[in-house]
Formats: structure tokens, sequence, C-alpha cells
DNA sequence: TTTCTTTCTAACAATCGTTGCAGTTTGAGG
DNA sequence: CCTCAAACTGCAACGATTGTTAGAAAGAAA
């Protein structure tokens, strides 16, 4: 088990990147770019458009969610599926797992390496296996101590 | 890492326990239960409806909600959310692990512990661990050979 | 700067999976 | 049988996400 750091892209890179794409550089995009980058979270569409919206109240879910699917259809964010309702976008793209509250949905980053998470061909069933995610669920403190209060 | 074998409960012993917590025995019920011992797989919602329906054509989709439900808070059946965009019932209870197909949805359990993914105490901030999920994701081998034709 | 083409945005409607609700039906103990 | 709480059905509603489209704005060319 190793341990590493995180890494984000900032919106001058990402301005830049879209630029060669080809795609125009609006200022509802570079809004979402700043959103993301000043965000170590797992944001949910619906945050980064609460969060956008406080500089620039006239931009729609749609306009968010359409930035984000390109995002990631670019690879520059990630997309993970935790099971709390909604599609969070993780900025952080390091191979990294994740540590959820099932109570209040809260999501950790854990940066370390499972080196002998691996299956032996035999298992594979001829599978290709492009991606390995590990998921801990519990409690956070915050729930842990609310829980112990209720029961009292 | 070690291999173990999986294992689900009979109708009979559903309904008996149904009948112990003071719930009804139904016709639709014990089609429910018969449907998910007779499956391995990982069924969704709709695809129990499809099949209780071929014996009990006038079931309702909102009765086998109701009853996956009521098996899951009993801890009797699993529930999971791969990002396949519905909800999975689990009849197999082991603690295992998923392989899924990104393409297809496909999913094949993991019949392994990994023994050595844990968290040291200073990575937990507090957290209390109650679940470890590792899913692989990747492309089945139909997918990997339609994938292969397509390029072609 | 003006014009033109192309792409984007906002608004709204639609879809999907799932759950809430209201009225009707039914299992199980007396 | 009868009774009655519990369960069933059908449908409406809901949250998350996507399709559509008219109008606006960005970037390129003149």
């Amino acid at each position: 088990m190793t341990v590493r750091l995180p890494a984000v892209k900032s919106p001058a890179e990402l301005t830049e990147l879209f630029r060669q794409e080809g795609l125009k550089i609006t200022p509802q995009r570079v809004s979402i770019f700043r959103v993301l980058h000043d965000n170590l979270d797992h944001p949910t569409a619906e945050s980064v458009y609460d969060t956008v919206r406080q500089e620039m109240p006239s931009i729609s879910l749609r306009t968010v969610y359409q930035t984000l699917n390109d995002l990631a259809s670019m690879g520059e964010i990630g997309q993970l599926d935790l099971g709390t309702g909604s599609a969070r976008f993780d900025p952080n793209l390091d191979s990294h797992h994740h540590l959820v509250c099932d109570t209040c949905g809260k999501v950790i980053d854990i940066y370390a390496d499972f080196d002998d998470v691996r299956l032996p061909r035999r298992q594979l069933q001829g599978f290709r296996v492009a991606a390995t995610e590990i998921v801990f669920r519990g409690q956070c403190p915050d729930c842990s101590a609310r829980a112990d209060r209720a029961t009292r």
C-alpha cells in the first residue's frame, strides 16, 4: 500500500484545452472551471450549479450538466456513482478510492494503492479489467455522534 | 486472498421468516421469493417483475419494489448501485465483490477476500467502516469481441 | 468594425427509475 | 364465515438527467 497526493487542472489550462478542441470559451464554462478547481470535494451537478449561480444567476442547470459531461468525456474529470442518488463529479483524476458515509453521503478521497487487489485469470472469465474501485462504507464521525446521542 | 462459495435462502425459509415477523404470506410474495431463489444473478426490480409476471400477470411493479425493499431492510437480500442506471438486488448475502461490464452492464460475483484492504487509522479520520466493496470495471468477453469487430 | 457561420445557452418538456397515496382486496385469527 | 389490519393495484408525483429548439453570442474573415 503506497500513499500519494492529489492533483487538479487549472481554469486556464482547461480553457486552453477547450480552445484546442475548437470549443468556445464562454463565461459559463470558465465559471464552472473555476468552481471545479476550487473544489477538491466530489460535487454533484446540482451543487456546482448552486455555486456557479452565485456569480452568474442566469446560468441553467442544463449547461452545467452539459459542461460536466464534456469534461468527463474529454477525460478531464471523473464521474462517480456511489449510490447516493445523484452522480458525483471528481475533479481529481489520480487513481484513488473513496470513503463514503452511508448516513449523510459525505465522500472522502483515499490516496492509496492496494497493489494486491488483482484477480487471478481463472476468475476473470475473459473479462478485461480497466479499473478497480474500492469503496469503504460506514459512518462519518458526525453521524456516529448523532446516532449515539439518539440511542441514549 | 481466499475463495469461498455462494449461498441463498429458499422460498420456504423466507416464507417462514415473514410469518415470524407477522407479515402476510401472499401469492405475490411467494412468487417473488421463488424468482429470487432461482436467480443467482443481480436482477433489477424490473427484471424480477418481468419474470414474476409470467406466472402472475396481474402483479404490479409497485408490489415488487415493496417486497424487494422489505427483504433488503430485513437483511435477506443486498442492494447494489453499480452505476448501471437502476438498483440491483443481490440474493447472495455472502460478502463478495463485483465484476461489472461498463458496456452492457453485466455483473459477475467475485468470491474472494482481499484481507489486506484495510485503512490505516490515520486515513480514517474517525470514520467507522462497516463494509468494503470492490468493483472491477471493464469489458466482458462479448462486448470486447463486438468492439474489436467494430474497429476493423 | 461589420458580417457571417458555427456553437452555445436557456427554457421547457420528456424520460427513467422509484416512491407516495387512495381506494380496493385479501390473508389469517376469532 | 366475519372482521380488519395489512397488502395489492394503478396512478400520480418526484428527483435526476437528457432531448429539443429558438435565440444569443463567440470567433473568423473581410
